[in-house]
DNA sequence: GCACCTCGAGTTCA
DNA sequence: CTCGAGGTGC
């Protein structure tokens, strides 16, 4: 071949290459193997190396990495990387943009142009949120020389070779170039290339990727370059986070050029992003990106929206992790997919063991979810849970995260069957799978009656019962630790003088505990036996045994049948209660509770009223009243107050924002009210 | 013994 | 909100 035929057949290659790449990356069929893909490539390198004056650096067939490595090094970032902080909503949006202005009129250390630009309002720069993992990229003399993922945002892993596969991230940049550059941006993989290697990954019976953060965290993590490669992943910039000489300095003092330049030096930037004068436009954006969102050839989870200058940027600082001048707006996902890190177990206040799935945090329905409860080990059963599974997870009533199923097609064969504990975390008690009176139930419980975990979670219950409002977990845990209270009796005898001293305490918030205790010392009977935590005795059973017996005296006196005799009240329960009031250490603590000046109003009979025989469920939130008073009124009035809609109940009560209780009244034809209609029945 | 309704207990995040 | 389990009525 001569020099014009070697050039034609380069020329043909490259093009040859581009089209498979591209086909590869738009086209949902697989258009050409890896192989005959490779084989090009391979012709390519062999042809340039003969002829270097056809050398192009970014070329793909320049990315050959090195040796597979043995694992990655760790690496410190030369300036930190901060996460992004989380907005769901409009009025959220516009709380940050009110913070930050509020935070900017404060500081005088802002030059006055500065601060008189921001009458009229902040620029924002607002781009798409890809759904990917964050590199660092490091270039030198125009080189790229270190790439290096997130890490903790402190410490990261070099993986420079395998971005070097990574066609969109320049070998070399364009000139003129600075002498140092650190540019910041997401490596991900668009949908369709996800779909083709999870077709290929059931093929060959492989675990699938649920998402391009994933499939891209995945495909760098290889320790083989050429595997990596294969994976096709892609790379946006949007960021500069350091840059040498004075000249580069000022074309960087506001995002939006940051963009520009990137642009310049040969990355591919997102085209989507759009600069803003005014925060009120900036919903409408949000809102156009979420409508073509289906269609764009990569994955976002949301949009960023970056206040634009620089200096105004920096001077806002930073807030824990997150920088206060950027804040990302997350699409609410219904439903999403999370791992299961593990399972770990919590111990109630009657000894019950409940598994806990702890997750890959990850957004759904408005927040941020960690955690969800799995009930028992029947429901991991059902749910066939392994830790290392991929679970999708959803919003009970938009609310209480769940685990709605498992997607077994994503298991790698390294996930754990989850087994009980033999022996209780918190106290090492023995666990057994029997409840009250030896039945076998599907909980299991730790045996131990002293075990701590038991007496912090009753303590609670008591003080809650108490609506002592004060005192809460945090609190209550110190006092126990200072040694200040041993049981739930002592916190009447609290003083000020007590607390006080306590670091993190002061006269203030002493008085301020100390008057709502005394505050609380009087109290009804039906609230001080439900503070009792007699076993399978709750709000409204209290209020039954309450009723019927009209004091504590009478009640501690009844024989078992007598008690049994109450309507709603049976074996199980009756047995619990006469047991509790034959317990020598219950009585002592009653005396206690007592002698400590704790007062039992005596039960008012309650009056025949317009209420009674009435069953009232209230759903969502009341804006005259809390739910609790309403509840109060009800009951006042000869009511009664359900959490569930059956057929039995009279009027739903439907506040704002309510939930699954109102279509399932829908569904059963109960008469549902407004608040305003509640009230005028009052 | 079964179906249905309720209650108790444990639960999440900001 | 959800699940288990107690209570009631058939």
């Amino acid at each position: 071949m001569n020099k014009f035929e070697v050039e034609k057949r380069v020329q043909k290659l490259r093009s040859e290459i581009a089209r498979l790449r591209d086909a590869y990356h738009t086209k949902d069929s697989p258009v050409a193997t890896d192989d005959v893909y490779d084989s090009l490539n391979r012709e390519l390198k062999s042809l340039v190396e003969k002829y270097p004056e056809f050398d192009d650096s970014n070329a793909p067939e320049n990315r050959i990495g090195g040796k597979p490595l043995d694992k990655f090094e760790k690496v410190k970032h030369e300036i930190k990387m901060f996460s992004i902080g989380n907005v769901f909503s409009e009025e959220e949006f516009f709380a940050w943009e009110k913070r930050n202005l509020k935070l900017l009129n404060l500081r005088s250390d802002l030059s006055k142009s500065l601060r008189s630009g921001l009458v009229g309002g902040i620029d924002y720069f607002c781009e798409l949120k890809l759904d990917g993992l964050a590199v660092s990229l490091i270039y030198e003399n125009g080189k790229f020389v270190r790439g290096v993922t997130r890490g903790d945002g402190e410490i990261g892993e070099d993986i420079t070779s395998n971005l070097k596969m990574i066609e969109s991230i320049p070998l070399v940049l364009k000139s003129p170039y600075p002498e140092k550059i650190e540019v910041r941006g997401e490596a991900f993989m668009r949908k369709n290339v996800l779909k083709k290697l999870n077709e290929r990954n059931k093929k060959e019976d492989k675990p699938l990727f649920a998402n391009s953060r994933n499939a891209a965290a995945g495909s760098l993590r290889q320790l083989d370059p050429k595997l990596a490669k294969k994976r096709h992943l892609d790379f946006s910039p949007y960021e500069i986070t350091q840059i040498k000489g004075d000249n580069w300095q000022k074309q960087i003092e506001k995002h939006s050029q940051k963009h520009k330049l990137l642009s310049k030096l040969s990355f591919i930037v997102d085209e989507h992003s759009k600069k803003f004068s005014s925060s009120k436009d900036i919903p409408n954006f949000i809102n156009e990106i979420s409508k073509i969102r289906e269609n764009l050839p990569f994955g976002i989870d949301g949009v960023v929206i970056n206040i634009d200058d620089t200096k105004i940027f920096e001077s806002l600082g930073v807030t824990g992790k997150d920088p206060r001048g950027i804040i990302a707006f997350k699409y609410p996902a219904e439903k999403t997919t999370t791992i299961v890190k593990d399972i770990k177990i919590n111990v109630g206040r009657t000894g019950v063991l409940t598994p806990l799935a702890i997750f890959e945090p990850t957004a759904v329905a408005g927040s941020t979810v960690s955690k969800a409860t799995l009930h028992n080990m029947d429901q991991i059963g059902r749910l066939d849970l392994r830790i290392g599974d991929t679970v999708v997870i959803e919003k009970a009533g938009d609310v209480i995260p769940k685990v709605v199923e498992v997607l077994t097609r994503m298991r790698t064969g390294k996930e754990k069957k989850f087994k009980m504990v033999e022996k209780c975390p918190v106290c090492g008690g023995k666990v057994e799978k029997k409840g009250i009176s030896n039945k076998s139930s599907v909980a299991y419980y730790c045996t131990n009656p002293k075990c701590f975990a038991k007496d912090e979670r009753s303590l609670e219950h008591f003080v809650s019962a108490f609506e002592i409002y004060e005192l809460g977990t945090k609190i209550l845990r110190r006092f126990k630790d200072e040694g200040l209270i041993t049981d739930a009796a002592d916190i009447f005898t609290l003083m000020k003088e007590d607390i006080a001293p306590l670091k993190r305490f002061g006269e203030k918030s002493a008085e301020n505990i100390i008057k709502e205790i005394e505050l609380k010392k009087k109290i009804p009977l039906s609230k001080f036996l439900c503070a009792l935590g007699i076993l399978h005795v709750g709000e409204e059973t209290a209020r039954d045994l309450a009723v019927n017996f009209g004091t504590l005296d009478k009640l501690a006196k009844a024989g078992i049948e007598k008690i049994n005799e109450i309507e709603n009240i049976g074996p199980a329960v009756s047995e619990s209660v006469y047991d509790y009031f034959r317990n020598k250490n219950n009585l002592l603590f009653i005396k206690k509770l007592l002698k400590n000046d704790v007062v039992i109003e005596k039960v008012g009979k309650i009056k025949e009223n317009k209420f009674t025989g009435l069953i009232f469920v209230l759903t969502g939130t009341l804006s005259q009243m809390s739910r609790e008073l309403a509840k109060e009124k009800i009951i006042s009035l000869g009511g009664k107050v359900s959490s569930s809609v059956s057929k039995n109940t009279s009027y739903v009560v439907a506040g704002e924002e309510s939930g699954s209780k109102l279509k399932n009244a829908q569904k059963l034809g109960i008469k549902i009210i407004n608040e305003k209609e509640f009230l005028d029945m009052l």
